[in-house]
DNA sequence: CGATTCTTTGAAAACAGTCAATCTGTGTGG
DNA sequence: CCACACAGATTGACTGTTTTCAAAGAATCG
């Protein structure tokens, strides 16, 4: 909670006030590695924080692979947004890579705090437009660059995810099967 | 103007001076075939909206290659969007595929509109999210899908490109080359 | 320790990219 | 109106990359 609010005070400019009606909202939910925060098909009815640990959301295809479709560490946002938005059932599933701890808002609790605090507002629509874009740069490289470019460009975005965060999840996240990038990392290391 | 004031009251309840408010400072643009609206580095200073005929937005990488990362024909908004936000240099081009008809908003009227009519800012908010929605489900299938399947899968969203749209930008948009395309292409009519 | 998860490796097959040539249709200028 | 140029699409042959399948080797955890 505290590096939440840390958070927050860096991101905008907060009253004492707004941050404890934001504080009472807030929900604190640990979750344990691989435990389910949001499994597909179910609605998506909160916002997640990430205080601490790592969570992955990912999407599952007709022939039963898993697709990563975003990481989330400490201080990133995580949920399925077009199921919160839409009320559908999400498309993607949400699980733990690590021991993790975050903080919830119910959809209504977010609503209430974007409209009653114009920098809360202000912050949520600022991160949806960075979101869009962060997936425009990384729809781009993969579009434009080869598996092994993107790998390294990974690495450089998101250094510590080497280590927290296993090999063939990467791989998913890159697109590629896990053989393959295996062998790129073979072949970088060597050089 | 006609057709776009039909799309506004379509998407949002807008009253008489607030369209009058809002035609007031729209302007409006002819392309010609192959002209650019925005070019590569310059900042983006613009909303727009299509009327009539269809463009696209890209990048190109290093190898001088060009990579298409949207379409926009009748009733889509585009721009560069990082670029307009940040007023940091675009880092796609756009440039007409027919003769275009368009809507230009400057950044100053499009704040002013969106502070003075809140179903505009709605608008515009629900156009966000959208977006990130339609891309994350476009990111989904180039991790997910082989070429053949995204080729099918664009003509199934996206069924009037085929005819107004060249081969070798979609192949671009998906990703692959034209040859590949074009191979693709073939295997599915002989089908 | 034993079980599970994760990573690596090899070999074959499928797939996509490149290069070069050709073909097609469109439109422009003479 | 024709000829020519040009943009776009296709094809073949070749190369290179990635996937798949199968097996085995680490690492981690209870």
């Amino acid at each position: 909670m505290e590096s939440f609010l840390h958070y927050l005070t860096a991101k905008g400019t907060f009253t004492d006030t707004e941050l404890e009606r934001i504080a009472a909202v807030t929900v604190v939910k640990k979750l344990k590695k691989r435990q389910y925060l949001l499994r597909q098909g179910e609605v998506c009815r909160f916002k997640a924080f990430v205080v601490s640990g790592s969570l992955r959301l990912y999407r599952t295809s007709d022939d039963a692979v898993e697709h990563v479709m975003r990481f989330a560490t400490e201080n990133w946002w995580l949920n399925d947004l077009e199921s919160f938005r839409s009320g559908r059932p999400a498309k993607g599933a949400i699980d733990a890579l690590e021991d993790s701890t975050l903080l919830l808002w119910s959809k209504e609790n977010w609503e209430l705090l974007k409209r009653e605090i114009p920098a809360f507002n202000a912050l949520q629509a600022s991160l949806i437009s960075r979101s869009l874009d962060a997936q425009g740069d990384r729809l781009y490289s993969t579009i434009s660059y080869s598996a092994e470019e993107r790998y390294h460009e990974f690495l450089k975005s998101f250094p510590d995810f080497y280590h927290r965060v296993p090999l063939h999840m990467i791989a998913s996240y890159l697109g590629v099967s896990r053989e393959t990038l295996s062998r790129i990392r073979k072949h970088a290391t060597v050089q």
